[in-house]
DNA sequence: TGCAAATATAAGGATACGGTAATTCAGCAG
DNA sequence: CTGCTGAATTACCGTATCCTTATATTTGCA
Protein backbone atom coordinates (compact mmCIF):
# COMPACT_ATOMS: atom_id res chain seq x y z
CA UNK A 1 0.00 0.00 0.00
CA UNK A 2 2.98 2.01 0.39
CA UNK A 3 3.40 4.59 -2.93
CA UNK A 4 6.66 3.87 -4.69
CA UNK A 5 6.22 6.49 -6.72
CA UNK A 6 8.31 8.87 -6.74
CA UNK A 7 6.17 12.13 -6.41
CA UNK A 8 6.59 15.99 -6.20
CA UNK A 9 6.73 17.46 -2.36
CA UNK A 10 5.58 20.21 -0.95
CA UNK A 11 8.23 22.83 0.73
CA UNK A 12 5.88 21.54 3.81
CA UNK A 13 6.71 18.08 3.61
CA UNK A 14 10.75 19.20 2.16
CA UNK A 15 10.97 20.95 5.39
CA UNK A 16 9.82 17.95 7.67
CA UNK A 17 12.21 15.87 5.74
CA UNK A 18 14.93 18.56 6.11
CA UNK A 19 14.36 18.49 9.95
CA UNK A 20 14.69 14.92 10.36
CA UNK A 21 17.88 15.11 8.52
CA UNK A 22 18.90 18.00 10.71
CA UNK A 23 18.23 15.73 13.76
CA UNK A 24 21.09 13.22 12.11
CA UNK A 25 23.84 16.13 11.22
CA UNK A 26 25.48 15.84 14.69
CA UNK A 27 28.46 13.81 15.08
CA UNK A 28 27.54 13.20 18.93
CA UNK A 29 24.30 12.29 18.06
CA UNK A 30 25.40 9.94 15.74
CA UNK A 31 27.71 8.04 18.21
CA UNK A 32 24.95 8.21 20.67
CA UNK A 33 22.74 6.45 18.00
CA UNK A 34 25.92 4.12 17.40
CA UNK A 35 25.82 3.40 20.93
CA UNK A 36 21.82 2.52 21.27
CA UNK A 37 22.30 0.18 18.38
CA UNK A 38 24.06 -2.08 20.16
CA UNK A 39 21.00 -2.04 22.93
CA UNK A 40 19.25 -0.50 25.45
CA UNK A 41 21.75 2.44 27.23
CA UNK A 42 21.54 4.21 30.28
CA UNK A 43 22.41 8.31 30.29
CA UNK A 44 25.45 7.21 32.41
CA UNK A 45 26.74 4.69 29.89
CA UNK A 46 25.74 6.65 26.96
CA UNK A 47 28.22 9.24 28.84
CA UNK A 48 31.02 7.38 29.61
CA UNK A 49 30.75 5.51 26.57
CA UNK A 50 30.84 8.94 24.13
CA UNK A 51 33.57 10.40 26.85
CA UNK A 52 30.75 13.88 26.46
CA UNK A 53 29.66 15.60 29.00
CA UNK A 54 26.53 14.55 30.97
CA UNK A 55 24.55 17.76 29.77
CA UNK A 56 25.46 17.41 26.79
CA UNK A 57 24.37 14.14 26.38
CA UNK A 58 21.01 14.81 27.80
CA UNK A 59 20.19 17.43 25.41
CA UNK A 60 21.18 15.51 22.42
CA UNK A 61 19.09 12.99 23.29
CA UNK A 62 16.18 15.38 23.41
CA UNK A 63 16.51 16.09 20.51
CA UNK A 64 16.37 12.85 19.68
CA UNK A 65 13.50 11.74 21.90
CA UNK A 66 11.36 14.38 20.31
CA UNK A 67 12.31 13.61 16.60
CA UNK A 68 10.59 10.28 17.66
CA UNK A 69 14.15 8.75 16.81
CA UNK A 70 14.38 7.39 20.18
CA UNK A 71 12.22 6.36 23.19
CA UNK A 72 12.88 6.72 27.15
CA UNK A 73 12.63 4.38 30.09
CA UNK A 74 12.72 5.33 33.59
CA UNK A 75 13.78 2.76 36.20
CA UNK A 76 14.62 4.19 39.36
CA UNK A 77 17.51 6.39 39.55
CA UNK A 78 18.27 5.62 35.57
CA UNK A 79 16.78 6.60 32.51
CA UNK A 80 16.93 4.17 29.81
CA UNK A 81 16.97 5.05 25.93
CA UNK A 82 16.93 2.83 22.77
CA UNK A 83 16.42 3.23 19.33
CA UNK A 84 12.55 3.76 18.12
CA UNK A 85 13.26 4.40 14.47
CA UNK A 86 15.50 1.71 13.09
CA UNK A 87 15.06 3.00 9.33
CA UNK A 88 17.46 6.19 10.65
CA UNK A 89 20.15 3.09 11.57
CA UNK A 90 19.45 2.37 7.57
CA UNK A 91 20.10 6.07 6.47
CA UNK A 92 23.57 5.82 8.58
CA UNK A 93 24.18 2.67 6.69
CA UNK A 94 23.23 3.67 3.37
CA UNK A 95 25.72 7.11 3.75
CA UNK A 96 28.15 5.10 4.83
CA UNK A 97 28.32 3.10 2.07
CA UNK A 98 28.28 6.04 -0.39
CA UNK A 99 31.31 7.69 1.91
CA UNK A 100 33.08 4.41 1.65
CA UNK A 101 32.25 3.90 -2.18
CA UNK A 102 33.71 7.94 -2.74
CA UNK A 103 36.78 7.28 -0.71
CA UNK A 104 37.76 4.12 -2.70
CA UNK A 105 36.92 6.20 -6.17
CA UNK A 106 39.33 8.76 -4.29
CA UNK A 107 42.21 6.58 -3.75
CA UNK A 108 41.85 5.01 -7.28
CA UNK A 109 42.41 8.31 -8.62
CA UNK A 110 45.04 9.01 -6.23
CA UNK A 111 46.91 6.31 -7.36
CA UNK A 112 46.19 6.72 -10.71
CA UNK A 113 43.54 3.93 -11.82
CA UNK A 114 42.35 5.20 -15.25
CA UNK A 115 39.11 3.33 -14.69
CA UNK A 116 37.74 5.83 -11.96
CA UNK A 117 37.82 8.95 -13.57
CA UNK B 1 33.27 -6.87 -1.31
CA UNK B 2 31.09 -4.23 0.55
CA UNK B 3 31.04 -4.92 4.30
CA UNK B 4 27.48 -5.59 5.04
CA UNK B 5 28.35 -5.57 8.88
CA UNK B 6 27.57 -3.00 11.19
CA UNK B 7 30.76 -1.97 12.26
CA UNK B 8 31.60 0.65 14.86
CA UNK B 9 32.70 4.03 13.25
CA UNK B 10 35.37 6.37 14.45
CA UNK B 11 34.26 10.17 15.44
CA UNK B 12 35.83 11.35 12.34
CA UNK B 13 34.07 8.92 10.30
CA UNK B 14 30.54 10.02 12.37
CA UNK B 15 31.34 13.30 11.12
CA UNK B 16 31.76 12.41 7.95
CA UNK B 17 28.33 11.08 7.98
CA UNK B 18 27.03 14.18 9.92
CA UNK B 19 28.47 16.54 7.46
CA UNK B 20 26.54 14.76 4.48
CA UNK B 21 23.17 14.63 6.36
CA UNK B 22 23.32 18.60 7.27
CA UNK B 23 23.75 19.04 3.43
CA UNK B 24 20.43 17.36 3.28
CA UNK B 25 18.65 19.38 6.06
CA UNK B 26 17.68 22.18 4.22
CA UNK B 27 14.60 22.66 2.71
CA UNK B 28 15.46 24.46 -0.35
CA UNK B 29 18.25 22.13 -1.03
CA UNK B 30 15.84 19.59 -0.77
CA UNK B 31 13.88 21.71 -2.84
CA UNK B 32 16.62 21.56 -5.37
CA UNK B 33 17.45 18.30 -5.76
CA UNK B 34 13.78 17.21 -6.20
CA UNK B 35 13.61 19.20 -9.46
CA UNK B 36 17.08 17.32 -10.36
CA UNK B 37 15.78 14.64 -10.25
CA UNK B 38 13.60 15.17 -13.01
CA UNK B 39 16.73 15.92 -15.15
CA UNK B 40 19.68 18.41 -15.59
CA UNK B 41 18.35 21.57 -15.27
CA UNK B 42 20.32 25.44 -15.31
CA UNK B 43 20.42 27.61 -12.83
CA UNK B 44 17.22 29.87 -13.76
CA UNK B 45 15.05 26.68 -14.52
CA UNK B 46 16.27 26.16 -10.78
CA UNK B 47 15.36 29.43 -9.57
CA UNK B 48 12.18 30.04 -11.28
CA UNK B 49 11.15 26.02 -9.90
CA UNK B 50 11.50 27.03 -6.59
CA UNK B 51 11.04 30.56 -6.69
CA UNK B 52 13.91 31.40 -4.74
CA UNK B 53 16.55 34.26 -5.23
CA UNK B 54 19.66 34.10 -7.46
CA UNK B 55 22.07 34.32 -5.47
CA UNK B 56 20.64 31.86 -2.98
CA UNK B 57 19.80 29.30 -5.38
CA UNK B 58 23.85 29.81 -6.50
CA UNK B 59 25.22 29.32 -3.02
CA UNK B 60 23.04 25.99 -2.05
CA UNK B 61 24.12 24.87 -5.32
CA UNK B 62 27.69 25.13 -4.78
CA UNK B 63 26.90 23.29 -1.41
CA UNK B 64 25.68 20.43 -2.75
CA UNK B 65 28.32 20.45 -5.81
CA UNK B 66 31.29 20.85 -2.83
CA UNK B 67 29.63 17.79 -1.37
CA UNK B 68 29.94 16.04 -4.75
CA UNK B 69 25.77 15.37 -4.27
CA UNK B 70 25.50 17.06 -7.94
CA UNK B 71 27.66 18.05 -11.16
CA UNK B 72 27.87 21.19 -13.53
CA UNK B 73 28.30 21.42 -17.01
CA UNK B 74 28.79 24.74 -18.25
CA UNK B 75 27.12 25.84 -21.63
CA UNK B 76 27.81 29.40 -23.15
CA UNK B 77 25.91 31.56 -20.38
CA UNK B 78 23.94 28.70 -19.25
CA UNK B 79 24.81 26.59 -16.63
CA UNK B 80 23.05 22.74 -15.95
CA UNK B 81 23.71 20.81 -12.96
CA UNK B 82 22.45 17.54 -12.51
CA UNK B 83 22.09 14.81 -9.66
CA UNK B 84 25.94 12.95 -8.78
CA UNK B 85 24.84 10.65 -6.13
CA UNK B 86 21.58 8.90 -6.65
CA UNK B 87 21.50 7.83 -3.09
CA UNK B 88 20.55 10.78 -2.07
CA UNK B 89 17.27 10.19 -3.53
CA UNK B 90 17.20 7.12 -1.74
CA UNK B 91 18.00 8.64 1.94
CA UNK B 92 15.05 11.12 1.01
CA UNK B 93 12.98 8.30 0.00
CA UNK B 94 13.30 6.68 3.00
CA UNK B 95 12.72 9.44 5.27
CA UNK B 96 9.90 10.63 2.98
CA UNK B 97 8.02 7.03 3.82
CA UNK B 98 8.58 6.96 7.40
CA UNK B 99 7.85 10.11 7.94
CA UNK B 100 4.36 9.20 5.64
CA UNK B 101 4.28 6.20 7.96
CA UNK B 102 4.62 7.85 11.21
CA UNK B 103 1.71 10.46 9.87
CA UNK B 104 0.06 7.47 9.34
CA UNK B 105 -0.18 6.19 13.02
CA UNK B 106 -0.17 9.85 14.54
CA UNK B 107 -3.75 9.61 12.57
CA UNK B 108 -5.20 6.64 13.87
CA UNK B 109 -4.17 6.96 17.29
CA UNK B 110 -6.72 10.70 16.88
CA UNK B 111 -9.08 8.58 15.67
CA UNK B 112 -8.90 6.34 18.45
CA UNK B 113 -7.61 2.93 16.96
CA UNK B 114 -6.24 0.78 19.63
CA UNK B 115 -3.88 -0.66 17.33
CA UNK B 116 -1.19 1.75 17.08
CA UNK B 117 -0.22 3.46 20.47
C1' DT C 1 34.61 47.39 -27.92
C1' DG C 2 30.71 47.59 -25.19
C1' DC C 3 26.34 45.92 -23.51
C1' DA C 4 23.27 42.48 -21.65
C1' DA C 5 22.28 38.00 -19.62
C1' DA C 6 23.54 34.10 -16.52
C1' DT C 7 25.99 32.81 -12.72
C1' DA C 8 29.03 33.46 -8.82
C1' DT C 9 30.84 35.88 -4.88
C1' DA C 10 31.00 39.37 -0.82
C1' DA C 11 29.24 41.69 2.99
C1' DG C 12 25.80 42.37 6.34
C1' DG C 13 22.38 41.14 9.87
C1' DA C 14 19.18 37.85 12.13
C1' DT C 15 18.65 33.46 13.88
C1' DA C 16 19.89 28.89 15.32
C1' DC C 17 23.09 25.68 17.05
C1' DG C 18 26.55 23.30 20.05
C1' DG C 19 29.30 23.21 24.29
C1' DT C 20 30.07 24.34 29.24
C1' DA C 21 28.96 25.52 33.87
C1' DA C 22 25.61 26.03 37.31
C1' DT C 23 21.16 24.94 39.00
C1' DT C 24 17.20 22.18 39.64
C1' DC C 25 14.51 17.99 39.82
C1' DA C 26 13.52 13.12 41.00
C1' DG C 27 14.30 8.92 43.49
C1' DC C 28 16.47 6.32 46.99
C1' DA C 29 19.22 5.46 51.57
C1' DG C 30 20.06 6.42 56.03
C1' DC D 1 13.88 15.08 56.87
C1' DT D 2 18.58 15.15 55.06
C1' DG D 3 21.93 13.85 52.01
C1' DC D 4 23.43 11.57 47.79
C1' DT D 5 23.21 10.15 42.90
C1' DG D 6 21.42 10.27 38.09
C1' DA D 7 19.21 13.11 34.90
C1' DA D 8 17.18 17.37 33.09
C1' DT D 9 17.08 22.26 32.60
C1' DT D 10 18.78 26.97 32.37
C1' DA D 11 21.88 30.70 31.18
C1' DC D 12 25.57 32.14 28.59
C1' DC D 13 28.97 32.43 24.88
C1' DG D 14 31.12 31.70 20.50
C1' DT D 15 30.27 30.07 16.03
C1' DA D 16 27.78 28.68 12.03
C1' DT D 17 23.93 29.08 9.02
C1' DC D 18 20.62 31.30 6.12
C1' DC D 19 18.78 35.13 3.50
C1' DT D 20 19.17 39.52 1.17
C1' DT D 21 21.42 43.23 -1.20
C1' DA D 22 25.02 44.62 -3.90
C1' DT D 23 28.91 43.69 -6.70
C1' DA D 24 31.89 40.82 -9.65
C1' DT D 25 32.77 37.52 -13.30
C1' DT D 26 31.99 35.17 -17.41
C1' DT D 27 30.07 34.63 -21.94
C1' DG D 28 27.56 35.75 -26.17
C1' DC D 29 26.46 39.11 -29.39
C1' DA D 30 25.73 43.76 -31.71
Amino acid sequence: MTNKTPKTLGKDTLSLVAERFKVLSDPLRLQILQELRQGERSVNEIVEATGAAQANVSRHLQILARARIVDRRKQGLHVFYRVADPTVLDLCAVVCNGLEESLARDLDSVRGNPDTP
